[in-house]
DNA sequence: AACCAATATAATTAAATTTACATATACATT
DNA sequence: AATGTATATGTAAATTTAATTATATTGGTT
């Protein structure tokens, strides 16, 4: 892959979890591992469509994917360093506040 | 710390990671270690001015820090964990894709 | 003090995101 | 086929972000 690419698609990954609701989207599927679309948005407390929505961008990124089952829609985080990620950033956070 | 206040800075470190021309800062920063704006500026072949923003940007998430020595502005990555991070994504995006 | 180099900031405009709300699709059950 | 549940999409308005250009500030030098 070309560097300008790369970079773009870093940066793109980036920006697409930089959002506080993917935040707490990224925490919760960490936590529970897989978790359907009525789920999330009940225990974000945040309405069903902005959730469909922030899912789609994480989606397109490929740092969540979906596993279709009858109705519902089963999320789960597809890549561990993704994971790691917004853990280790999320923990060190206070460090530099 | 609260966690919605968590949330957000971890929201906002994300976000202002996440844009090629500060990708590209970090890169720079994390291989020479400090640079000045007018190095960073001509290396990358962007405008000043256009630096500077972007600078500010990582300087106010305190992904960065400055250091004054006469009329130049050193900059350098502050914490190593940011400096993994962009690493690791950048590193890690080919295997998503 | 005048000047130059290095950096930062301001104003403007353009473009992209986010939200909210309404609506559509898909599947399952009766 | 009609209804209910789960999810996705469309649109418009509001907000945020980015790039451009110009200008301001700061420190060193003559």
């Amino acid at each position: 892959m070309e560097k300008e690419n790369k970079i773009q698609l870093t940066a793109s990954l980036l920006k697409s979890i930089g959002h506080p609701i993917r935040i707490e989207i990224m925490l919760y599927l960490a936590h529970y591992q897989r978790a359907t679309v009525t789920e999330i948005s009940n225990d974000l407390s945040v309405q069903q469509p902005i959730i469909s929505l922030h899912l789609s961008v994480l989606r397109k990124q490929k740092v969540i994917t979906v596993k279709k089952e009858g109705k519902k829609s089963l999320y789960s985080i597809s890549d561990i360093s993704v994971k790691q990620i917004v853990n280790i950033i999320y923990n060190t956070r206070k460090k530099l506040n």
